[in-house]
DNA sequence: ACGTTCAGTTGATTTACATCA
DNA sequence: GATGATGTAAATCAACTGAAC
């Protein structure tokens, strides 16, 4: 089961994706049907890497990465990076760092019906007039008409005059309010558009140098510091779905797991079944077993055990299969197979030598 | 030493719902 | 029964703090 999360980076491609859905081997299944020893080692212990903020997860075992699931691994599009639907095209916000996203003016505007978030002219309106306060005056409470200076500036926001209005005396109402105790700490509500702002931001960087900082801040008005406390709350929150839906995902492998895990059991419990009941198939006459010096392993079982692990093989196959698998398997029991001459490759090889 | 990020927390605000007149 | 005022719990989110790097 593997789980690739990717917060900070551009949604990579699931390596083990490439990885076709392998049966596993019966090492993996800790599923032996050949001679009995059905302890088969269970290899289930898997370790779990976590890769800083790459965030990616791998449990995996000692054979290596391998999927236990069909189900596509989880991702969300948690943002940064992760692409704005068409449907909703992306508001005509533009980022201060970058240089080339200037804001057409409404009067100029090329596209019919665009008036465009003309951060530029915001920002210098708002430097005109606040800059001398040194950012200091620029946030809450005046963010409170900071965000209301901002509502005039964006596009579609089919507010009415009256609408406006009402914003400004809402606003001054709470700057007012806030004035009143000034030791106690404000609660900013950020505006729709300053947070529509962030968050473009956030899927251009998810951390932010000083520079973007204080250029955002710029652009909306804000302290610097609100700005990357916004950053670092948009961080937690992302973090924090991403947290969600991978509970989620290890719910759902940890369910399909037991269900397999059923399966197998009931597999190996009816194969011991069956070996029971048939014992004589197993007393093989003297004469035709031959084992190999080396090894110590007889011929015949071992034609067996492999078609036994077979079986085993196709576990991960689905049920169907399992049981066309399962009925070969028993199938090959009862007649067995003609006895062939174990070579081990090293006697081969000493034979060929003499 | 300084700056940044993160996890955890606080507290203001909003929202949803229930109750009552 | 419909409506509005009021109270309250839960949810949300900006802001703070301290530790770690």
């Amino acid at each position: 089961m593997e789980l690739a999360l990717s917060l900070g980076d551009a949604p990579k491609p699931f390596t083990f994706l490439d990885k076709t859905p392998k049966a596993v081997s019966n090492k993996d299944l800790g599923f032996c049907m050949g001679l009995g020893s059905g302890s088969g080692g269970s290899s289930d212990d898997k370790t779990v890497s976590r890769e800083g903020d790459g965030r990616r997860e791998v449990i995996r075992d000692e054979g290596g990465e391998r999927r236990v699931s069909s189900d596509p691994p989880v991702q969300l599009e948690l943002l940064p990076f992760s692409p704005v639907p068409r449907s909703h095209p992306p508001t005509q916000l533009r980022f201060p760092w970058l240089t080339d996203n200037l804001v057409s003016e409404p009067g100029s505007s090329d596209e019919p019906g665009r008036s465009g978030l003309n951060v530029n002219r915001f920002a210098a309106a708002a430097t005109a007039t606040e800059e001398a306060d040194d950012g200091a005056a620029l946030s809450s409470p005046n963010s409170t008409v900071s965000s209301f200076q901002m509502d005039f500036c964006v596009r579609n926001s089919g507010r009415t005059k009256r609408d406006l209005e009402i914003d400004a005396e809402r606003a001054c109402s709470r700057a007012s309010d806030d004035d009143e105790n000034g030791s106690t700490r404000k609660k900013l509500r950020l505006s729709k558009d300053q947070s529509a702002f962030l968050e473009e931001s956030f899927k251009e960087h998810s951390t932010l140098n000083p520079k973007q900082k204080l250029a955002l801040a710029k652009q909306l008005n804000l302290r610097p510091r609100q700005v990357e406390v916004w950053f670092q709350n948009r961080r937690a929150r992302t973090k924090l779905k991403q947290t969600e839906v991978d509970c989620e995902y290890l719910k759902r492998c940890c369910e399909t797991l037991t269900q397999e895990n059923r399966r197998l059991q009931k597999e190996l419990q009816e194969l011991r079944a069956l070996k029971t009941s048939q014992p004589f198939y197993m007393q093989l006459p003297a004469t035709t077993l031959t084992m190999c010096p080396s090894c110590e392993r007889v011929a015949t079982t071992t034609t067996t055990t492999t078609n036994s692990s077979n079986a085993a093989t196709n576990a991960t196959a689905t049920t169907a299969q399992n049981a066309a698998a399962l009925s070969l398997s028993k199938a090959r029991l009862y007649p067995f197979p003609q006895v062939q001459p174990h070579m081990h490759p090293q006697a081969q090889t000493h034979q060929a030598a003499s």
